[in-house]
DNA sequence: CTGAAAGCGCTTACAG
DNA sequence: CTGAAAGCGCTTACAG
């Protein structure tokens, strides 16, 4: 690769002009001709990594993520990407799986490329080195759920509403006997329980121990637990999946049992656009704006990496909420009037 | 941060010393406790920008992506990153979206960077760059598809026999009148379309125009296609759909029209593996290994890596088969005998 | 095994 | 507007 001393030897010009040439300042335009002609001749093309080091800036932003697996992290992946690329910012990805080879954390291996920030969806496990970069100034964005102890930028999603609205939904058409599929190993899950739980006590609808199931989040997981609640004695004659694998996989056991949706079972998903329209019949899911989310996020890591003298200022929260989408899976049980 | 500076003031030793215990080399144990324990207290993290400027390898592989909004290059991402990084090699992501703001193309992006290698699903405007590159002693491998120039690893699914074999199936359940939904603009995708052209030769069917329709590779673009079928006087009895967005859509129409799948369609579709058992009737569907396209393309790019003096080598490419998942959504149409 | 010195490719004050 | 010099944080021969 040429480097700028090819383009002195070209040019003539010092090394100081040259870098003043690629990073805009004045420059005489014959001078900027000669650069450019050499620039193509010689096809240089700067390094990054040296102007990063010696600026101590690199417009670049770390965006950690608990794994690349979930079609959920990946469309935040997708739109963070846009949007920072879009201002001319480039991402630096990093899954905080467990079994990182050596090299230490996540947290390190992004403050270790010098990053000007960090995005992230936190595991646990990456919160004290995150806690320490923001002391140290790094802007921080949380996304999905806000770490506690980790004082920063957040968006979240409202998810406590958005569980109450679907088993409002369910209620209002009669159910009674409605059954909660998730985890509880995620705050955002554990705020989704809260809602259902909420909703029903403020309905004085009993909250059945068997009605709720909580399990790993893949299909398979999701596809029994939807087998357990089809053995049950008294059946719940609705389900809220809040999470979108385990929604494939409950629709895929109830497809095996021959079950009908929303004949023998209603449902709601969470999370499941595309998937929700595909089905006969259509669902009905909570949806939240993934897009929306992703921007949030960005946005408030630009504020930041803008204000630059004035990176003090309060940690901002945006909550955003999710909206219910109405589709054919959820049969009315009130008796007609 | 802290840097070897910090060390070397805490420690007495020199930066070489410190330099050769970070890199592995023999230093005297008590030394090496000194080196650990201030690093420790200064929270002492390697600069990696400055070891890769100053050493030329950063043990970091650049991906390049169309972008980043189809599940499937986000399974490709997904799988690469898990397999480099599992070898203590990071990935560098790039989509290369036309908007990129300024700042050159996707291919400077990551040269700029010192990416030790490639890996791409290249799009047409990244070949020149990529070849360049190449020539350059920089390893490629390319995944998905074998730019026409670009002489270098590659791995490949055998679209040809896959969109064959799909055919076959239609054909051997008495299909005749069988249409073909995908698009134009892929190799992938031509591939696809050759093969069923094929296949339909090799038994005799008369391909008919209307029965072909190349769209637009998404959701909305599917569900006008199959509008457009479904209102062809000679309606097809089966359609393949070879591309996962046009089948989600295709289905939705479907659906919306009242039309029943198997019975007043049968439908084949191309890599949608969850989709296609959460429906009912389960869908019939080819099906490619993503993962193991990502595997096979991280060990060519680790092969390459490890094999510093002997880069010279010839190319690898390595095919790899669809295979067809049997569901309930093709009819037989065979007279009984 | 250890240290002094040069250098990776660039940017940044500072003179001119 | 231009250039000479120092330096970003490391690694790399080379002596000792």
């Amino acid at each position: 690769m040429a480097t700028y001393k090819d383009l002195q030897h070209a040019t003539g010009l010092s090394l100081a002009t040259i870098s003043k040439y690629y990073n805009g300042g004045t420059v005489r335009p014959e001078n900027a001709r000669a650069i450019e002609e050499a620039a193509k001749r010689l096809r240089y093309r700067p390094n990054e990594l040296a102007r990063n080091l010696r600026s101590g800036r690199s417009r670049t932003v770390g965006v950690l993520l608990p794994d690349l697996t979930s079609d959920f992290y990946l469309s935040i992946l997708s739109g963070l990407e846009r949007r920072l690329r879009h201002n001319g910012v480039s991402v630096l990805i990093c899954a905080d799986h467990a079994d990182i080879a050596g090299s230490g954390d996540a947290v390190s291996f992004l403050s270790g490329r010098m990053v000007d920030g960090i995005i992230t969806i936190p595991t646990r496990r990456a919160v004290p080195g995150l806690m320490e970069l923001s002391e140290g100034g790094t802007p921080i964005v949380t996304l999905d759920w806000r770490a506690p102890g980790l004082d920063v930028d957040a968006v979240v999603i409202d998810n406590e509403t958005a569980a109450a609205t679907a088993i409002q939904h369910l209620i209002d058409h009669g159910h009674e006997r409605i059954a909660y599929l998730a985890g509880d190993d995620t705050p955002t899950l554990v705020a989704r329980l809260a809602g259902v739980r909420m909703q029903l006590q403020a309905r004085r609808i009993p909250a059945r121990d068997e009605y709720v199931i909580s399990s790993p989040l893949s299909v398979e997981a999701g596809r029994s637990a939807m087998q357990r609640l089809l053995l049950l004695e008294e059946r719940p004659t609705a389900v809220f999946v809040a999470m979108n694998l385990l929604g494939v996989g409950a629709l895929t056991a109830l497809n095996e049992s021959g079950a009908r949706v929303p004949g023998d079972m209603s449902f709601v998903g969470f999370d499941m656009p595309q998937i929700a329209r595909m089905t006969r019949p259509a669902l009905d899911t909570m949806e939240q704006d993934v897009d929306a989310l992703a921007e949030a996020a960005a946005d408030l890591m630009l504020a930041r990496l803008g204000a630059q003298g004035d990176a003090g200022s309060e940690p901002v929260v945006r909550m955003l909420s999710a909206r219910y989408i109405p589709g054919g899976s959820v049969a009315d049980l009130r008796p007609p009037d």
